[in-house]
DNA sequence: GTTAGCACTCATGTTTATCGAGTGCTAATT
DNA sequence: AATTAGCACTCGATAAACATGAGTGCTAAC
């Protein structure tokens, strides 16, 4: 166990390498004025702390700076809890009090806010889309060749794609289907509409159109053809300026990754409920073995969850973004409840 | 002017240069089978079109670099022609050879193509959206407290919001209020729905409905809190890539200056119709000014004009990406003309 | 148990030397 | 008169040699 002393040795130095991103040494501990021991004491717990695996030399002279097991050791242990200012506080009220807003902006603004607040890399995660429900399927001509599809879900989501009519096609035809589709697919999960369609909607159609091949066809490509973005970054440029970076070969590696949509959204997806801290080379993806990855569940009425993440280095300001991720996730959950409740 | 031989020794030194980003000298040149004369001679013709300002050196002893205005003659003299491969040619026309696309997806797929083809930065601006007008609007409830507003217009374009519905609008109202405004503002162009709403349709309100005050507030804040992005960019990771931006903090300033909406959607917004190259210092903007950024029209249907670019350094393969930008303009206005005519 | 003292380590920065690709100029060649 | 060979010179890049100083580990004194 870790007396006394040794615990605020390591939060000192923690506290300190995190802010400077320089390595610390002992004559600069002693030099505080909430530590009163000489030099020589600091350097000898240092060399136990060191033994024990909390912290590491950058070379056999060197001061210290803390292992990854010592960010794990602070995070679960150490740390004191952060304040947010008042202004942040603000900033994120204000955003939320804008009664006008879709889920994407709120996502978007969101995002921005932790990379802008933080000087990390924000990652924010959309729900699972597949279980809401249809709640309304509209086809509107725009021309003679040309109509939009909307798709509007029970939680305010709107897809919509332009295509050409194929020629041919009569407008009856089309009205016709789309209003057999909106009879008999309301309130059917996203997930289901394949389904249901095959098994209910083909017969019907079959009976009461005169083209049904063109007009089933057409369902199919409007609805199916999405490959729904849910990946929301912002600040990717935040994590050039850290000093860790400053080799840009470092850089590139972990952009590309995180441009790799099916890399990251399947390693937040599976993030447990509430803050999960992956530190170094505890992230199962080798790109980001120097990077700390904060994670925050929120939810999206009553069965959706999505997940908002801070990336950065992991000398990382760990307790201001747990704090902050807290607050934002919760204020996400609360407000999209307030949207979705009795839907 | 320049004889035959100058120009012949221009080119080499542009071409290679293109390519390796090195300095070439005048052995090497010499030492090139198409050219038959000693380095010697090479040495006195690039002295000479050094004096012209064609031409720059590293160092004293270094060998020659294109200048600015080398660039700017090889582009608007020298340069031959570039056939795009076969490739890339299919990698293209299979891109628009799906019918069912919206236009927010065939920009951001062509400023992906565009990227992936090139390794530079690509950007897209939208169209001016002000002129096209509204095809429907139509208010969606989702619930007792939400509801969801739909904005299509002609070219397709849908806007959409969610929003909670105030304590005590009767529906009937909001219905009413939807019912008149479709009715009024249905072919109107978009800048001018503020206008019209405040001239015809208040006044309408006020007799229809009974609670006008908050239903007017509603369409305001459904109708104009809008913020049309328009800037589409892809593949800012491979500017990284180039040896000229090795060093971090001249990425940073870029990638700034990139994320600086306000900034780079004026410069392209004021570009001439068909092709524009500019290069280095000829870019207003200090952060852009190791760059070169070509830029090509598109038309969306008759009205509406909107901007590809790609940017890269000034040592960028201008043939290709000249080529390339008229292949893919010309394709989208194409595009977007099926779509929209007879509208 | 704590601390002063001291020899030792090593990254960083500076100086100096070497190397070689490339130039400009002059004189010889075509 | 145009071209080219020859040569001294320049200067960046690389490496080796050296000085500096922040920091350590260890021993002995407090």
């Amino acid at each position: 166990m870790l007396t006394e002393r040794q615990l605020l040795i390591l939060q000192v130095i923690i506290d300190d390498f995190i802010h400077t991103a320089q390595p610390i040494g002992s004559r600069a501990i002693s030099k505080r004025e909430d530590v009163k021991y000489s030099s020589a004491t600091i350097r000898n717990e240092m060399a136990d702390l060191e033994e024990m695996g909390f912290l590491e030399k950058t070379h056999s002279s060197s001061g210290r700076i803390p292992s990854e097991q010592g960010y794990r050791f602070y995070v679960d242990h150490l740390m004191s809890p952060f304040l947010l200012s008042g202004q942040d506080m603000n900033l994120i009220q204000s955003m939320f009090g804008d009664q006008l807003m879709e889920f994407e902006r709120v996502v978007n603004k969101s995002a921005q806010i932790l990379s802008d607040l933080t000087n990390y890399t924000s990652i924010i995660l959309g729900p699972e889309v597949f279980e809401t429900e249809l709640k309304q399927l509209q086809i509107l001509p725009l021309n003679n060749q040309s109509a939009v599809a909307i798709l509007v879900t029970n939680t305010g989501h709107v897809e919509h794609r332009s295509f050409t009519i194929p020629v041919g096609l009569e407008p009856s035809d089309l009205e016709k289907t789309v209003r057999i589709l909106n009879d008999k697919l309301k309130g059917v999960p996203i997930y289901k509409l394949n389904e249901k369609i095959e098994r209910e909607v083909v017969t019907l159609l079959k009976k009461h159109t005169t083209d049904f091949k063109k007009s089933y066809d057409y369902i199919q490509a409007a609805l199916f053809s999405e490959e729904p973005t849910q990946l929301y970054v912002s600040g990717k440029t935040n994590i050039m300026m850290q000093p860790e970076f400053k080799d840009i070969e470092k850089v590139r590696n972990l952009f590309s990754a995180i441009e790799e949509e099916n890399q990251i959204a399947p390693l937040l997806r599976s993030q447990n409920k509430g803050i999960n801290v992956i530190i170094g080379h505890e992230n199962e993806h080798a790109a980001m073995r120097d990077c700390s990855l904060i994670t925050a569940s929120y939810a999206l009425g009553e069965e959706h969850m999505g997940t908002i993440a801070l990336l950065g280095p992991t000398r990382m300001e760990y307790s201001k973004v747990i704090s902050l991720l807290n607050v934002l996730s919760n204020q996400m959950t609360k407000t999209f409840k307030s949207w979705y409740q009795n839907s």
